[in-house]
DNA sequence: GCGTTTTGATAGTAATACTATTATATTTAC
DNA sequence: GTAAATATAATAGTATTACTATCAAAACGC
């Protein structure tokens, strides 16, 4: 079950950070500023160093907020997770029909992002590029069973919950709700990534968001609702 | 069309390395230790000093074979992508039906990995624990572009179409092929991820390899030839 | 206005990711 | 069988990264 939160970032675990980044100014600059310089220069060539250079801070700084730069990105992947958690619950508002909640929240997931919600120190579109490059390190890591005891996936797994019991809704002895929707939310990140750097592995067409196309073509023939 | 190789590392682009590994015994041990400890304690936290301290040999001698630790870690992953190449083309071999072919590719691609070809340096158990784990970050670096260019890529999009062209002798009209096996090859290694340390993000069953199952009735369900 | 918290400035350490140099093996060339 | 070429080991050194520690200045809470 999908619930709506005013706020999104309260809902994230307090165990991710030192300091609560939203409740300073300085705190915000690292949010906003981490967005932009790593959007630009990718994880890898992210450092607290050059982050504090353009935000014009210093490194101590930083690291009062957030122990290292792998936990700054699982705090705005857990950001983005909450996010689309929202997102979903709105899109299903009032909706009776299980399939067409259920579309509606694949598309939710996998359409492009734009700008229509304002945050004031969150760009949705450019920390959804960082989330298609870098998410999966983010658990692609040797630190994964240790943060996975921390709950700093829940917002993922509430999301792949959430969607797989509409699955479950539409046909109650379907044998992979998660994996269908885990597959989904990951494919979807690599296809786009696909679109943009290795082509041949992706069928993009002009102007057609096939992205999205496929993914809802691909979940209503495996729970055979297409009509 | 898939072209059976009987040396699968002579296929390699040769830029990926300063000096081919396979020409020498030093070279033989760089790839068999760094698949064992690259294995055992990760893609960060593995380093030249480290490997050849467990080689014994030098971390000088190691930079002469490669440039860096990603490139090595590219090394691998192309060969791999060989090596499926390779086993979907033995398992193709002298099947007129196409559905059938298809769906012994897709066994191939999705399936646990055992040691049923024996190389003399390549371990492909834990070589296919390291691309489960790892692989995705060879392509999610700033480094892609220019990798790409370079023809680091080729052996995976060869597979993926190959594959495709299964699809489309099955449905010459589908629209995306490559998408549905650039889709089923990554998320097979995130289910086998996720079933080892986020299993509410699968539908794990015990005994039974619930990947392969999964991702073979999704593209029958899709091309529609489940019967 | 005084105490507390936050930030900035600076310094320092250990590890990483390399490059360079030279000596010593080992292989190959003929 | 010896000289030449090549490969490896041993060692040293540099720049950058990923932090930790200290202290002073600024801001903020009441």
């Amino acid at each position: 079950m999908l619930v709506i939160h005013s706020n999104i970032a309260s809902k994230i675990n307090t165990k991710i950070y030192k300091k609560d980044p939203i409740t300073s100014e300085l705190g915000k600059k690292i949010l906003s500023g981490t967005i932009d310089l790593m959007s630009e220069i990718g994880f890898e060539e992210f450092t607290f160093k050059k982050l504090s250079e353009s935000i014009e801070s210093t490194e101590a700084s930083i690291y009062r907020y957030f122990e290292n730069k792998h936990n700054l990105l699982t705090y705005l992947t857990i950001w983005y997770w909450n996010w689309l958690q929202h997102k979903c619950a709105i899109r299903t508002l009032n909706i009776e029909s299980s399939h067409k909640r259920l579309e509606n929240v694949i598309i939710a997931i996998t359409e492009p992002v734009s700008l229509d919600m304002q945050f004031d120190y969150i760009n949705e579109v450019k920390l959804h590029l960082i989330v298609i490059t870098e998410s999966s390190k983010v658990y692609h890591c040797k630190k994964v069973d240790q943060d996975n005891k921390e709950g700093f996936f829940i917002a993922y797994k509430e999301l792949v919950e959430a969607a797989a019991s509409i699955i479950l809704e539409i046909n109650k002895d379907y044998q992979f709700p998660h994996m269908l929707i885990s597959t989904i939310i990951e494919g979807a990140h690599h296809q786009r990534y696909f679109a943009e750097h290795l082509p041949r592995l992706t069928d993009a067409h002009e102007g057609v968001d096939s992205v999205t196309l496929f993914f809802v073509q691909l979940i209503k023939s495996e729970l055979k609702f297409d009509k």
